[in-house]
Order: C-alpha cells, then sequence, then structure tokens
DNA sequence: TATTGTTATACTCTATAACTATA
DNA sequence: TATAGTTATAGAGTATAACAATA
C-alpha cells in the first residue's frame, strides 16, 4: 500500500506490489467468503480439521494463529454448527477439531469458491507470466522470504487481578 | 499466512503465497529502516514531500494512510526532526510538509535501504523469473487487483463529549 | 456547503499473562 | 517442569466523529 518509492525512479516497488496484490485479494476473498458465513481462518481451521484428526495447537501452528486467536475461531466455528470441540483420546488435555455434516458441506463450497477466487485471478495473466509468478512466490517462500524477521515487543504488564 | 487450501490439494495457493511474501518483505524492511530510524511510513512521506511541495492531504492520498494517521506520521516526523509543517502559500487551511536537511540525508539513505532490500530479495531468483514476476504483480495491480472490494464497516457510536 | 488539519476516542485485532487440568 | 486450552485484558493500530479555520 505504501509506496516506497518515488514516482520518478524506476526501481521497482516490490514491497507495493506485494502488499497492494495481497491486500486487495485479502477483501476479496473475504467478500467471497462471506457468502458461505466464513472468515479466511474459519475455512483454514475447517478444511485442515477436515483432512484428518487435529488439535486445536496443530491447526493453529498450520494456521500460523496464536492459541487465543484459535479459541475464538473454534468458538465462531462452533456457534455456526460447523465443527465441534472433542476430547483426544490420547491427550486429555487437547481438544480435537470434529467437523460436522454441515460443516464438511461448507468447507466444500469455500474451498471451491478459495479456488475460483484464485483462478479468476490468475487468469487474468498470460500463461507463461502465471507460471513464472508461481514459480518465483514459491522460490521466496522457500529462501529469502521464508521467515519473518521479528522484532523486539515491548514488555507488558501484569493484569489486573479483580 | 493463513493456508487457504490443504496440503493434500494441488491449486496453487496465491493468498498464501502474497500474505506470506509481503509480511515478511514487511518485516524485514521495517528492520532495515529501523537503522536510521524510520517507519515505512514516515519514509514514504519523507522522500514524497521532498520530491515536490506537498500537503498533508496529497500526501496522504500517496502513501493511501487516513488522514489522522498522516497527522501522527508527520507529527513523528517533525519529533524527529526532519521535516515541518508550514503554511501553504495556496490554501490556508493546507500544510506543506517541508523536509529539512537532515531529513533529506536521511530520506538518501532510507531510499538506498529500501531499494537495497528490494534487490537483495529480487536477486534470489533467476533472472527470467524476476522479470516475469515484476511483470505480472504491475498486471495484477493494473487490472483485477486494482482496487480492493469495501466490506460495509459497522456504525460507530457518537464520541462522549467531556 | 465542503475541505484541511486536528483532537478525542471507539473499535478491532492480536498477543501476553495468568490459570486449570493434565503430561 | 512443561504443555493444551481457556479467560481476561493490555496495547497497537486505525478509523470515525466532531470541531475550528478556511474555501
Amino acid at each position: 500500500m505504501t509506496a516506497m518509492t518515488p514516482q520518478t525512479r524506476s526501481e521497482p516497488d516490490l514491497s507495493f506490489l506485494l502488499d497492494h496484490t495481497s491486500h486487495v485479494l485479502r477483501t476479496r476473498m473475504a467478500a467471497a467468503l462471506a457468502e458461505v458465513g466464513l472468515t479466511a481462518r474459519m475455512h483454514c481451521v475447517l478444511v485442515h480439521a477436515l483432512e484428518e484428526e487435529r488439535t486445536q495447537a496443530q491447526l493453529a501452528e498450520i494456521g500460523d494463529m496464536d492459541k487465543t486467536t484459535m479459541v475464538v475461531t473454534v468458538d465462531a466455528l462452533e456457534e455456526a454448527g460447523l465443527a465441534e470441540r472433542r476430547p483426544s483420546s490420547a491427550d486429555r488435555r487437547a481438544r480435537v477439531i470434529a467437523v460436522t455434516e454441515e460443516g464438511a458441506r461448507v468447507a466444500r463450497r469455500s474451498q471451491e469458491i478459495v479456488d475460483r477466487v484464485h483462478r479468476e485471478t490468475l487468469a487474468a495473466l498470460p500463461e507463461d507470466e502465471r507460471e513464472a509468478l508461481l514459480s518465483a512466490m514459491r522460490r521466496l517462500v522457500g529462501g529469502v522470504l521464508a521467515e519473518p524477521v521479528e522484532s523486539p515487543r515491548p514488555a507488558r504488564r501484569a493484569r489486573q487481578s479483580g
């Protein structure tokens, strides 16, 4: 979004290009998924819970969410009747996320929506460019842009008692 | 960040690729710019204010920021002695952002940092892929991914008087 | 009446801290 | 002692509302 390079220069503004495209795609995806009442996170949890038996911690890992964010996401899925928390037979601390029949139906539709939005976006590109784009992005994700640099977060006050 | 497509499928997950790369690049850029005491927004305002005489509203437009976000960004630049608010000669409501000498020096360094981070990132790609990536991204920004879809924001309570 | 910049603040998002139950 | 999940809430980020000065 934020243009990092003035228009009078010819350097490619990779930051702007990535920020803008990811932001716009995100809004489009959110709007499309809203049709079936899901957020991107709910979709993510749903499809990965459907694949195999997974606990909240495992799903949080996959979706790169904090465990507290996972709590509210699973709350939303339960409230919508799309998933349920079940005790894990292997570890009594853990909860397995079981997708309901309705949840499975919605997940099928939401995955179609996701694929369609991706397809429509990529369809705007000539095929060779499309392939190169995907290949380049995968190379970045696997290489230089694999891991975020983390900045030291400021300390936090203890919680108010009462 | 959020994987939109389970690993067992072969559809390209454009959302994940864009979200991940833009997020990681953003953290790298933030860390690199912190060396000269700037945020990405401060850099953005600084270089565009340096190009020609511009008001806060114009700079907000360029950086796609809200005008209230611009206020705090300019506050930070003024506090750091890198820019100053000056009354516009054309419109007495408006403030032109004037970059100080120190601001110009810092802007030159921060632009070098931005270019370097972009160059280092793109250097990880074979040249043909690099060119295709940039071309594809520009095509998306100019086409299907030009404008965000906006979702209706929930209304807001009036401000407390007192 | 509309717009620039400002202040105050509501709201969202996310993560930290503290806790319970279990490993 | 460490981990899974939960609750409460701190704090960052951002945008809306209202306002003063000016167009």
